[in-house]
DNA sequence: GCTCAATTCAAACGAACGTTTGAATTTCTG
DNA sequence: CAGAAATTCAAACGTTCGTTTGAATTGAGC
C-alpha cells in the first residue's frame, strides 16, 4: 500500500552470475516452478501457496525475492520473453544485411520471428518448453497488468518487423498489412497456446500434436500464403458477405 | 458436496416462454452482467458479488438459479453459442443445396462460419456485441470444465466443416487440412478476443478496431490464401528453418 | 568468535471468495 | 381467500487468498 513499500533487495546483485551456487537458488526454484504452475492454471487460479509447495520453499519468499504475486507472473515472463525477441530482432537484422538491400521474402521473415521461439520450444534441458503456452495464455489474460506489461515487452519488436514486411509486401496498403500482422499474431499465439483445442479438431497424431517445430512450419507457409494475398483495394470488391 | 445437492428448479419450464414478464426477470439480469463481467476481468477474476451488484441482484439468486458459478457461465456461453453454431451448420446446408453438388470455394465456407458471428456482432439491441469477445477468451481459458464444454460444444460443427473444406480442397492431405483448419480457428478467436492487442500493433484507426464486420472481411481473403496455399507436401520441400 | 546483513521460517492478518441457510416475501393455484 | 410453491433476501458459513510480521537461521567479513 504505501508507496515506499520497496521489498528488500537480495544480496547480491544479479548482474554479475560469477559463481553460480551449487543447488539452485531460492529464486530460480520459485521461477521454475512458477512458469509451469502458471502455465497449467492461468495466473488467477495459481495460488502463491501451490507455487511454493511445488518449489519446496517458504510461502514468505516470493513477496520478499519479487515483491508481489504480479510482480512475480511479470519476472516469469520476462525472464525468457525478453531474449526471445532480442533474438528475432538480431535475426531479422541478419537477415536484411545477407540480402543486400534487396526486400526479404514473407518466409525469411516469418522465420526470423519463428526461429527464436522454435529454440525455446527445443529447449528440453533448460525449462522452456513450458514457456510458449504460458506465453500464448498471456496474450489472451484480460488482466490489465499483463496487458500492458505485454503491450511494452512487444511494442519494439512489432514495430520492427511492420518495417519488414512493409518493405516486402510494398503494394498491400500499410493498415491492411497491419491487420494482416495481427492476424499473424492471432494465429501464432493461438497455436502455440493450443494443444488442448487439437483435441476437437482431433484427426492429428498425437506425437506430432507436441512437436512445435511441426507446428511452425505447417503454420509459416500457410500464413504467407495470406501475407501475400492481393489486397482487398486491388481485387473486383466481392461481396463475400451477402447474405443468402 | 452431496450428490443430490441440485439446485431448485424453476416453477415454469423454459421450454414455453409464450407470456414474457414485463421486466426482464432475475436469469435473464443475471446473464446479461455475468456476460459483460466475464468478457471484462476473464472467470476467475469475476466474483459473484460484482456479478449480483451489477445485475441488481441478490448475491444467492446465482446459485439458486444456475446451481454454481460454473454453471453460470456454461449458461452464458450456451444461451448464444448454441443457436450460433446451429446457424453456421445451417447456412453450410443450404450453400451446398444451392451449389448444387459441386464443391463450395473456400470463401463460401468460410462465409458460413463468419455469417452467424457477425449476426451476433452487429446484435446491438441483444447484448450480443460482447459475445465474441467472451467467446475468444474463453478458448484460450485453461480451466478445465471450459475446454471440456467448448468441446462438446464444437465437435459437431467442426466436423461438419472439415468435411466441406475437405471437398473444397481435395489436393490438400488430410492431416495438413486439420491442421490449417486449426490456424484458422486460432485466428478467427484471437481476432475476436483482441480489440486489446490492437494497440500493440496500433496503425489502426480505433473506429475500425471496434468494427467486427470490417474485421471479418480483412480476416476472410487472408485465411482464403492460407488455406488454398500449395500442400508441404507437393512444393519443393523449402528449408524455411534452415539455421542462419 | 563476533557482528551484521541477508535469508528463511512459522504464524497470523484481514479481506474476499463461493456457497448455504432459514425466514420473509411474492406469485401462482385451487 | 387460503394454501402451497417459487422466489428473494440478509446473514453467516467455512475456506482460501495475498500479504505481513517478527523471530530464528545462515553465512561472509573483520
Amino acid at each position: 500500500m504505501s508507496p515506499l513499500s520497496l521489498h528488500r533487495l537480495p544480496r547480491s546483485t544479479n548482474s554479475a552470475p560469477d559463481r553460480v551456487v551449487e543447488t539452485t537458488d531460492t529464486k530460480s526454484k520459485i521461477l521454475d516452478a512458477a512458469e509451469e504452475l502458471f502455465m497449467e492454471h492461468g495466473f488467477e487460479a495459481t495460488s502463491l501457496r501451490l507455487i511454493t509447495t511445488a518449489a519446496v520453499v517458504n510461502l514468505a519468499a516470493v513477496n520478499y525475492h519479487f515483491g508481489s504475486k504480479e510482480e512475480l507472473f511479470q519476472a516469469v515472463l520476462t525472464r525468457r520473453l525478453d531474449p526471445m525477441n532480442q533474438d528475432r530482432m538480431q535475426l531479422l537484422s541478419a537477415y536484411e544485411t545477407a540480402a543486400d538491400g534487396k526486400p526479404l521474402t514473407c518466409e525469411k521473415i516469418l522465420a526470423a520471428m519463428f526461429i527464436p521461439a522454435l529454440k525455446l520450444a527445443r529447449d528440453h534441458e533448460q525449462g522452456g518448453k513450458n514457456f510458449l503456452r504460458l506465453l500464448g495464455r498471456a496474450y489472451a489474460d484480460p488482466a490489465p497488468f499483463i496487458r500492458e506489461f505485454l503491450s511494452n515487452q512487444y511494442r519494439e519488436m512489432i514495430a520492427r518487423f511492420r518495417a519488414a514486411f512493409s518493405c516486402a509486401l510494398p503494394h498491400i496498403p500499410r493498415e491492411e498489412l497491419s491487420w494482416r500482422l495481427h492476424f499473424v499474431m492471432g494465429a501464432l499465439s493461438y497455436t502455440l497456446a493450443g494443444a488442448d483445442m487439437l483435441k476437437i479438431i482431433s484427426q492429428i497424431h498425437p506425437e506430432e500434436a507436441t512437436n512445435d517445430e511441426l507446428l511452425l512450419k505447417r503454420l509459416a507457409p500457410f500464413l504467407a500464403a495470406g501475407l501475400r494475398s492481393p489486397s482487398p483495394a486491388e481485387d473486383g470488391g466481392h461481396h463475400l458477405f451477402q447474405e443468402t
